[in-house]
DNA sequence: TATAACCATGGAGTTGAGTCAATGGTTTTG
DNA sequence: CAAAACCATTGACTCAACTCCATGGTTATA
């Protein structure tokens, strides 16, 4: 599929698109034909929720370049990624236990404010 | 207290709580006597910590800013919490899924590894 | 067929969230 | 008491992650 259409079902602009693309997150399989148009791979739109849902985490572009690239890559040599995940997993744990305590707070207020809506 | 216990105890540099202080979100109580030093109280250790949740969660400086003097307010007008606060509660949400679905990927990218740990 | 809608590339601009450096005053400590 | 460590303020700087613009070519449509 066109850049377009990977934009229209991803909910991702082509700025974006094309941006992660430079970053090597994401690639295109090859040209059409002899217009000099690329061609995204019908997986491109799962990777880019994949995408959505790793800065959600608090990833990085880097580390998910990293982390994507192994993903795709045929052979593990030169990349630790037991050390890697390890880490990456810490700290998306961590973050996710700040984001529920926040979490919390938040509906704790929003039960005071309902309890007491004119309070001064 | 003064800002350089505050770094300490919180784990923010002075720099960013002077950052948060300009943006609103945390205040000096009053001036340490003649000598020009702010001071602190005690709970801005803990809104620092607010504030770390916070961004795990994904808010921007601008919501937190929102949020908190909401919190310390003492009264409401003007301010439709309730919209807001049912805003930042769904998008917190949203976010919390996506972290879980990325540490799921993570966690399964993890144990492949550990089955085929020299795959190529 | 012309005109709108799409595509590629390159590079500049923007935004959010800090971080750093310079200057000058204050406190603590060896 | 002098040096080191701290403080305030201002303004410039950085970095990540986009976003926009200009240019020029291609495809779809009224």
């Amino acid at each position: 599929m066109r850049i377009g259409e990977l934009a229209r079902l991803s909910g991702v602009s082509r700025d974006s698109i094309r941006f992660y693309e430079r970053q090597g997150l994401i690639s295109a399989t090859e040209r059409e034909g002899e217009n000099n148009y690329k061609s995204y791979p019908d997986d491109a739109v799962m990777t880019l929720e994949v995408i959505r849902d790793a800065q959600a985490a608090g990833l990085s572009i880097g580390d998910l370049s990293i982390f994507l690239s192994q993903l795709g890559a045929e052979n593990c040599e030169d990349f630790d990624g037991d050390t890697f995940l390890a880490e990456k997993i810490a700290e998306v744990e961590a973050r996710l236990e700040g984001s529920r305590r926040f979490l919390d707070i938040l509906m704790e207020t929003r039960a005071a404010l309902e309890r007491a809506p004119y309070e001064d």
